[in-house]
DNA sequence: AATCCGGGGAC
DNA sequence: GTCCCAGGATT
């Protein structure tokens, strides 16, 4: 196949309008004060699908408590999983960490500045890694997130058929061709802003954007089209119970297992139940028994829990128990102390109405 | 090529 | 409610 080329005044004038916008325009964001790599490096993973507003206080966090790659790759998975807690996609902690000790270790503690040794780095794809090469290091190395991939598209036409045929590989290689010399931090970065504030996904403010008139998609007149369609599947609905147990001034907490689903993260024992189970305090019991050997009484109905994540759509019933006896697996740990434990969101609600 | 992996903002 | 977010890893 033919690669993709703009004539070359097209792509000029695209360069110069974007650059011309960005100057202006350009959103003012905590990780553009700084060219430290590692500073970057955290930006961009939290960023993967996660929008800029939420990522904004977990970065200066995060910042603050690992400051360098070293105090990073040097603290327990723990502790990193608590600082990351609420900020979902718990994997991607997971690596920094572990991707992290390898940058110590192999590269003398320096992120490294060619694609190839980004890409060996846990949680670090073609996208993050172009966006590390080219606003930490001004390398000419092309992005495709989700932006730059609506806003190329548009530009060129390309409708979700063709995308579907074709994948991708065509819009790799116009981010990279795209790339003006000596300017690859800021170009990279305009692309971004633009897809984020003008080539926005339902409503696109084409009469303020600086490529109104070089936009394919804006000719044909129906520019909204070009973002990917995507046919949701229906998401289940599942239930369960959990138990709140206490002992003392302590509760019963369990560690999910590091891989997959929130792995690492503590919760309170719980179990998938049918939708339209009856007698659920006796149910929870007999698990409780079953799976920890520990009698306990269930005492309030503290209500249901809610979450909705990607797949699936998550209620529990969460009751409040008394300790009688018993020994089994889990930790107890003191209600004081629940904070330092890295949760996900429902479960840290759990903790909260304790 | 599909699917899994969280949580939340915007509408 | 729906859509989508500065995607990566796995199968």
């Amino acid at each position: 196949m033919r690669p993709f080329l703009f004539n070359e005044k097209i792509k000029e004038k695209i360069q110069a309008n974007l650059l011309r916008w960005f100057k202006e325009n350009q959103r003012d964001l905590p990780w553009r004060k700084t060219k430290d790599p590692y500073a970057i490096w955290i930006s961009e993973v939290m960023l993967q699908q996660t929008q800029v507003q939420t990522v904004i206080p977990y970065y200066q966090r995060f910042l603050n408590i690992f400051p360098d790659l070293r105090s990073l790759a040097k603290a327990p998975l723990s502790k990193v999983l608590k600082v990351w807690e609420g900020l979902g996609y718990y994997s991607r902690a997971r690596n920094l960490h572990q991707a992290s000790q390898i940058v110590l270790n192999n590269f003398n503690g320096r992120i490294p500045d060619r694609l190839e040794d980004l890409l060996r780095l846990p949680g670090v794809g073609k996208s993050t890694a172009g966006a590390i090469l080219s606003i930490a290091f001004n390398k000419k190395a092309p992005i495709l997130d989700g932006n730059v991939k609506r806003v190329l598209s548009r530009l060129i036409a390309f409708s979700n058929d063709q995308r579907k045929e074709r994948g991708e590989n065509l819009l790799w290689q116009i981010s990279q061709s795209l790339i003006p010399k000596g300017v690859a931090r800021t170009f990279n970065q305009a692309l971004m802003d633009l897809g984020s504030m003008i080539c926005t996904p339902r409503h696109p403010n084409c009469q303020d954007c600086p490529l109104m008139k070089l936009c394919q998609g804006f000719g044909s007149g129906k520019p909204e089209s070009y973002t990917p369609s995507s046919f949701r599947k229906r998401i289940p609905h599942f239930f369960g119970i959990a138990a709140i147990i206490q002992k003392n001034e302590k509760v019963l907490l369990i560690q999910r297992p590091p891989e997959g689903f929130l792995g690492g993260l503590w919760e309170f024992p719980n179990w998938r139940i049918g939708r339209n189970e009856r007698r659920l305090s006796v149910r929870l019991r007999n698990k409780i028994k079953e799976e920890f050997g520990i009698e306990v009484i269930v005492k309030n109905d503290l209500g249901p829990f809610s979450q909705a994540y990607s797949h699936f759509r998550l209620t529990l019933q969460v009751f409040s128990c008394e300790y009688l006896h018993g020994n089994g697996m889990g930790r107890w740990i003191s209600i004081k102390k629940l904070d330092q434990f890295p949760m996900s969101r429902i479960h840290r609600e759990l903790s909260r109405v304790i």
